[in-house]
DNA sequence: TGCTTATATGCGCTTGTAAACATATAATAC
DNA sequence: GTATTATATGTTTACAAGCGCATATAAGCA
């Protein structure tokens, strides 16, 4: 029933979620929602990434189930954004935002910024588009 | 000459910093060198996490490799501790004693509370004598 | 010198991870 | 209905990680 180690139920163990965090392109994932402050869609992040749409659903699925995102549909759109009930991700908050300073996550933020800025009314209208679809 | 990616050049890259805390074992050893305060010897992490020696001594290889911890050699004994200069790792560190909250992390500080009574005179004098080496 | 002890590491094995390609799913537009 | 588009995922391949066992290294002591 409760597959817990502890006696308080955790979201997931520290080392799932130092796991998710210990690769690049989750972690420039990340940076990209803790700058949004919004939820961002799937197609918005791979304009700011320049990675291949698979790579980035593989990952934000990686994601998902260290509890660190979540997802809320909107017809084909997919809206991710950070899960604020994942209190051991939120301790790591603060240490994040001090670390995701340099490249590539600067450039990064950048470019979800402009890619942010061809939004109607608030909802990403540009899709897959003007992407490639590998690298 | 310089293979950082950053203008600052940096110990180790976000990724690999998350990469190597996203262990448990390795999570349970920066667990007891934050709690010490102090450098820990070898057979003093063995006895507190009651893991086999050689697990320990390649987990700590790793972490060295992140450079998280670093390791002082005195004769046939080997001390570890953190490494307060790895910047990345320091920005981590309240999210880190936040975090290392439940079990067996409580119970491994115990244990090596225990482990540490038992120096002389600052030194470790105890060895793996009353340790297993295999679990 | 030889014995013991603390620590590190080579090897084989199993398991996990990430990339790339293709394709499936599902919603919308016509 | 069909076509298009956004997203997810099955599969293969390559590589990395962690464990257990045994052994190497190297320092201290008889």
């Amino acid at each position: 029933m409760n597959t817990d180690t502890g006696p308080t139920t955790r979201i997931t163990a520290p080392a799932q979620v130092f796991g998710a965090l210990g690769d690049e392109t989750r972690l420039r994932i990340v940076n990209l929602l803790l700058h949004a402050g919004t939820r961002v869609c799937v197609c918005e992040i791979v304009g700011a990434l320049e990675l291949p749409q698979y790579r980035i659903s593989r990952q934000l699925a990686i994601l998902k189930r260290a509890d660190i995102v979540s997802a809320k549909k909107k017809g084909t759109w997919a809206y991710y954004g950070l899960n604020p009930e994942n209190t051991l991700f939120e301790a790591l908050v603060p240490g994040l935002r001090q670390i995701l300073t340099g490249e590539p996550f600067t450039s990064d933020r950048a470019r979800l910024d402009r890619r942010l800025d061809l939004r109607e009314s608030g909802r990403c209208v540009v899709g897959l588009v003007e992407t490639f679809q590998t690298e």
